[in-house]
DNA sequence: ACTATTTACGCAAACGATGTAGTAATATTA
DNA sequence: TAATATTACTACATCGTTTGCGTAAATAGT
């Protein structure tokens, strides 16, 4: 019933407490006919080491948490996938957080993260995450943070992103060439990097075509659908509204595609439509979406070996570095201009 | 820098230990002044228990893990998204783990959480989960486990299920009402109970309808996108094919679409299809998908609550309570029979 | 043969928080 | 006033592991 622990292992092997740790442990103090027969009683008896006796003594929780806005979302979800997995094979144990884009509640989240209850951080920010006090203040603590996707600037560390400028300028362009003359570009707040990178790129893009940026075509979408939607509702309404949507987010594009529905604008031939997305069924929509699609998994993958490769070696600073993946360029039916 | 811990705050405020511990905990046995005056130090230098130690004392990891076969699914999604609500609402932490569909994973997996890491585990069992031993040696270990969704009837516990069964008639009568003569079920395995409510929903429709319940007609899919493309390719190739699908889960439904897509079978006018899904896309599809749609967010609530329910009350044991809640059918275009 | 080293183990002190069992000092009661 | 109860604290053992240090016996070295 009850799990054993170290001290009945010991009483049964007639051995001592200690000896019984290192021979599990595979010190070298210990013989080896001892070994073998503490190992064989150990696996005979289901013992395993309580995890918080010798989380405490070592100072190691094998456990590192992910803090993301929200998990019924394709990117994230493939991420945490290849999180999952490599922390499966490091013998990780994987906690998860979500902020609901509420800046908030990320704080209070790394609050609780703060007396060692993990040895690292996995993150992307809220769409909301401006001031970043409490997430150095949560380095200083000495857990080490790596960022993914949504990532700060400011803070000194590991940052897993994609070519988000060149994926800006990829899509932008595609819309262009498709014959678009007025793209909107809708945001997921101002914040965070990855919405002015992507917007960067939309800027520049328009800029090299000599085309007009006008202000009132960057919408600021937020986290609230409902406002999203009269948001893109009112950008699609009356005359003058755009022939090409730039989406930032794979559900700004959805809005979209329900918004058109409901007005009864046309997919591609009134309007093109082109999004970061991860969702499977892009090609399934109607019409088939064109996406810009981030290697979600190996995001994830990747931002986990990072932060392994420090802690394996136990070095809880992880200077800057940038590692950038590439998305790739899908091109389906809602961007094409149909000759 | 470094963590607080109680004994450099007690120096500072020339307490014990003990007194500032008990202080902290509002004991009867600290005066107020003294109350206030720990309080106050502790919130200046940011103290927080460290959860190894007083999880070790107390034997309380509060913490709970969340067991499923994957989060790139939008039912598991959503379904963490309500248990991370109630768990943070609690002052838990939620661990993830994911089996991908292997019992290997999943044995593993528990073996991992035996000791007292967790004080329980929220679980959908992987497809391949007939044999259960290691869930009731687990439990034998006094953590509780409660079921969501992919059960194990043979624990005694708690299980959240929805009513699979009759969802399995109304889609398997909805798709004979409209016209379809001869209705293919499409299965992920064969052990877990699901599969076989909804199977028993689907075979009682047809029997009560007269119509024959041929074996080549029930696909058994697995965890193999590629086999499973086959598998329906297959099916769905030659004359003699079905001229309705029931899918047992989303993936199965998008793979069909897929292969009929490539054999250019039309949908709905050749085949008609239904599936249980919590796609969000699924109305923006071509043709929009009809789905039978689990409340999948109230289920991962409803779970986190049963299992707090019995964690508040240091109840490890969880009697046999089966709660059901209910699914909806939304009639799309894929299932319609246009006249 | 006598010291030096290695081998194989045990002892005991941490790790940080908690809770039981004290113990002074003060307050209450008969 | 003496006995008793209450208040407000402290000392200490404990949770289960890990690990530095100590040590007896065995082995090696000269």
């Amino acid at each position: 019933m009850a799990a054993v622990n170290l001290k009945q292992l010991a009483k049964i092997l007639d051995l001592s407490i200690s000896t019984v740790s290192k021979a599990l442990r595979d010190s070298h103090e210990i013989g080896d006919a001892t070994k073998l027969r503490v190992l064989a009683k150990a696996k005979e008896m289901d013992y395993t080491p309580n995890p918080f006796a010798s989380g405490l003594r070592r100072n190691k929780s094998k456990t590192i948490a992910v803090v993301v806005p929200e998990v019924a979302n394709n990117y994230f979800a493939l991420a945490i996938n290849g999180i999952e997995r490599i922390a499966q094979e490091n013998d990780y144990h994987v906690l998860i957080y979500l902020t609901h884009e509420d800046i908030e509640k990320e704080k209070g989240i790394m609050k609780h993260l703060e007396n060692k209850r993990v040895d690292g951080v996995l993150m992307s920010v809220t769409m909301n995450t401006k001031n970043q006090t409490h997430l150095s203040d949560f380095q200083q603590k000495g857990i080490p943070i790596v960022f993914f996707d949504r990532i700060c600037h400011e803070i000194e560390t590991a940052k897993i992103t994609t070519d988000d400028y060149i994926s800006g300028i990829n899509a932008t362009k595609h819309l262009i060439e498709n014959e678009c003359k007025d793209i909107a570009f809708l945001s997921l707040g101002d914040d965070i990097s990855i919405m002015q990178k992507r917007k960067s790129g939309y800027l520049e893009e328009l800029l090299k075509n000599n085309m007009e940026a006008k202000p009132e075509r960057i919408i600021k979408c937020g986290n609230d659908d409902e406002m999203n939607y009269d948001l893109i509702k009112k950008l699609l309404s009356g005359k003058n509204k755009p022939d090409g949507i730039f989406a930032s987010v794979e559900k700004l594009a959805i809005t979209t595609y329900q918004v058109c529905r409901e007005l009864k604008i046309n997919i591609p031939n009134d309007i093109k439509i082109i999004c970061f997305s991860n969702l499977e069924t892009a090609s399934l929509l109607s019409p088939s979406l064109s996406t810009i699609t981030q290697p979600a998994y190996n995001i994830g993958k990747t931002a986990a070996e990072v932060m392994f490769k420090y802690l394996d070696k136990n070095k809880t600073y992880i200077p800057n570095e940038n590692i950038i993946l590439q998305s790739t360029l899908h091109i389906r039916e809602s961007s094409q201009h149909i000759v």
